[in-house]
DNA sequence: TCCTGACTTGACACGATGTAAAGTTGACAT
DNA sequence: ATGTCAACTTTACATCGTGTCAAGTCAGGA
């Protein structure tokens, strides 16, 4: 909220967050984190209770650098419900790549820590209600297939747009940025959408 | 390979398995498999020389107890590219319930352990060829969309498929499991397959 | 000057993995 | 009966990362 603290916490919370970016994941310590920050290993202590805390606070700070909020809901003013759907997978998809190192590493303690499990649902429960709206819309349009109910369609549409269906299409099968987009566009439109 | 040693090795890989599907993947200790198996935990370490090697062994024990290869071999029988599709989305997606306590503590371990990772991706290779196979069939019926090539579709259908998907909607949504391969097989055929 | 808050330093407890070494036990051959 | 061998147990310990604790430094403000 404040912003006039002499911020060691933002310089941990900067340190952390590229750490996560070049390494990978769990091989970010606390102590890592530290000498990154240019601090002791206490200090982090200081301002986050534990390592999980730590890693929350972090996405939290990205989101708020990087407004992820601001773009999802530009997604919003989008007329039809087709265009809609394609905002907002246009908005999320690439918003994925910018927040995966620190996202994959909460990822990773989802199982070890009920907290990390948490904070990760609450995030994607803010897509899955990007989801519900665009699928809503698409619904009002009398576009959603007849044969799917609003729930179901945003189950497959917040299924499909999950961060490890990015990253097995990008890191592992080696697809463009642009190639994912305009995939997950198009498969969302034969899942989703009906005819005229 | 053998088969008649005393079997202390196989009551610690069911130990192993029942312990990962009862409990939540990764408070799963070496001493309480051990305790389970009703060994000492050094007897664990005589069987396998450390935790990923041993989840590792209970994933390719459970393969073969389950018979993965045979289930999946016998959608190759089915006819047209179609059947194939189908009786490959059923013998995969019927197979993933079955696994996915293993699978899950396997999954949760790839970031931190590199021999996990390799091992579960030397899984996923052989659903990946499954989905090669499919596609390919699908493309001698001239039964493939156009706009996509045979690596392409592999690679969604593939990601389709994966384990996280499995969850997302029946753990996390509450889909029921025939629900899920009903959807998955409608998908899987929007994605791929063109009119006519 | 003294106080306070932010940070450092160093030590330590804990839990889990993995290693090492000596002891027990039972089957089996001679 | 004796000796041997393999499988397993018991106990102890090294290591590593997290998190806690307590005492000390140091700059800036009342």
């Amino acid at each position: 909220m404040s912003s006039n603290k002499p911020d060691t916490r933002t310089k941990i919370l900067e340190s952390t967050w590229k750490l996560l970016e070049t390494t990978t994941g769990d091989d970010v310590r606390m102590s890592d984190i530290a000498k990154e920050a240019g601090v002791s290993r206490q200090a982090v202590y200081l301002h986050f209770p534990n390592r999980v805390d730590l890693l929350i606070a972090t996405t939290r700070y990205l989101d708020e650098v990087k407004d992820v909020d601001g773009r999802l809901a530009a997604s919003r003013s989008a007329t039809t419900g087709l265009a809609r759907l394609d905002a907002f997978i246009e908005a999320w998809g690439n918003y994925i790549p910018e927040i995966f190192g620190v996202a994959a590493a909460l990822l990773a303690m989802q199982d070890k820590d009920p907290a990390a499990k948490e904070a990760w649902s609450n995030r994607m429960q803010a897509v899955r209600e990007g989801c519900e709206e665009a699928v809503k819309a698409l619904d009002r349009d009398g576009r959603l297939r007849p044969e799917l109910d609003a729930d179901k369609a945003t189950d497959l549409l917040w299924t499909l747009l999950m961060v490890h269906n990015w990253r097995q299409l990008t890191v592992a099968c080696g697809w463009t940025q642009e190639a994912y987009v305009d995939a997950m566009k198009a498969l969302a439109r034969r899942m989703l959408v009906c005819e005229t």
